[in-house]
DNA sequence: CCGCATCCGTTTCGATACTG
DNA sequence: CAGTATCGAAACGGATGCGG
């Protein structure tokens, strides 16, 4: 076996070498939404073919990030699932859904919506860096094309909490309208990707009634949950005049 | 050209049509600790070649994600270096490094550590869920090996602001011992490296003097920063009862 | 059916050579 | 110094087959 590595001392290549062929974080990507059978990952893996997915798998269960557990009778067969130190790689997924975001156009018929993505992409919508500290909980009521069914999911941010968790761990999307929300959201989800791409102001996505936000006082609550901050501070600032210290 | 794409109407998938391919978030990566040239760039990425280097160079190019300037006389030549677009890769990599630094043995003469990475690094050994409200600035004077020399680099925690920044946008770390620290580690880089894949308690690594912390009262701030939060919560938490609404 | 293994044409990658 | 051209080797895309 012994796939190739980068062979530097470096966490970004040693993750790469795990991580980093064709396919390997898509299966993650599919993982994190649920325990899944072989037949279920090369059904969500169009193009991905039955070799490739065998030997991924079985690398990824070598390296600790998947697990194969044989599911007792009655029901079912085989189930992939990811192991812990396979879920700790839902911020990296979550990174890269965030990025990719920006690169989005509509679903179309030849690459329609995936419904078991949508909690996924969803939550790659909701800047983390603005929740607000009491929580919300939103019904999300969009519709995407003649295509695709009308799209129903609740977004639940978490109130920050005692002690403190990280902020992507308070945000939760789930399929279908459930519990109370606070405000709720219908219409187009063109225009609710355009707004979060930054391609439409707030006004123009809600004036038209392309999007309808209730009730409408939720408007400035629901804005910057939407609206990631631009990069802006440098890794590399500097804090004094000292610079060749050492 | 026309790259291959995995043809799905998934953020992570369309992320990955641009960066999935080998190197390429390597490139990233070294394009993320400042501008380099061609030739740097080789340097730093021993066993890629000229003919990937310069065709992912074009395709990054082509994507926005890099942009190449040449410099004008007196001094150098042609720069490679990140657009804005690109700048924004920082949280994927800094998560592809956090999750790496459990894969990390300790350098060698094989694989020895890299100083131009060793901010990014260390940068990744930080608890962005554990950052003190009001600050913190930390000298960093560790030695990891015999090949090595002394690895002195300073650790800058910003203090919350108004409007609030995203935790990973407070942490900064610049080589070199800058600034007026509220606490110095002296001691061993894998002692730290241990501590922080949880292989060791901090009294073990602080105990045998294998890692120093100055003043003592400063080890309770430090050990949060360096202990990451096991996953717990699931993204698939259930609100109440309501499970096929719609 | 489900869970793979095997086979082969095509694409991409690794390594050396060569040019502006 | 900054790349492009070339060619064998490995990996990937795609189809079929076979045992539980």
């Amino acid at each position: 076996m012994a796939r190739r590595s980068y062979e530097q001392f470096c966490p970004v290549s040693r993750a790469l070498d795990l991580l980093g062929e064709r396919w390997t974080l898509l299966i993650v990507r599919e993982l994190l939404t649920g325990p899944k059978r072989y037949t279920d990952l090369r059904e969500h893996l169009p193009g991905m073919w039955n070799n490739l997915l065998g030997q991924r798998l079985r690398e990824l269960e070598a390296a600790g990030i998947v697990h194969r557990r044989d599911l007792p009778p009655p029901a079912a067969r085989t189930v992939y699932e990811l192991t812990e130190r396979g879920r700790e790689l839902e911020p990296v997924v979550y990174e890269l859904a965030r990025w990719g975001v920006g690169l989005l156009d509509l679903p179309t018929p030849d690459q329609p919506l995936l419904p078991h993505l949508l909690p996924l992409g969803e939550r790659s919508l909701v800047a983390i860096e603005h929740l607000p500290d009491d929580g919300i909980v939103v019904h999300l009521d969009l519709h995407a094309g003649e295509h695709d069914g009308d799209l129903r999911s609740t977004l639940v941010v978490d109130p920050v909490a005692d002690p403190p968790v990280r902020a992507l761990g308070r945000v939760h999307v789930e399929p279908g309208l459930v519990g109370t929300p606070d405000a709720v959201v219908t219409g187009s989800l063109a225009w609710l990707l355009w707004f979060r791409q930054g391609a439409v102001s707030w006004q123009e996505a809600t004036g038209e009634g392309a999007l309808v936000v209730r009730p409408r006082r939720a408007g400035p609550r629901l804005r910057p949950l939407f609206t990631p901050d631009p990069v802006t501070a440098s890794p590399h600032r500097r804090l004094g005049p000292a610079r060749d210290a050492t």
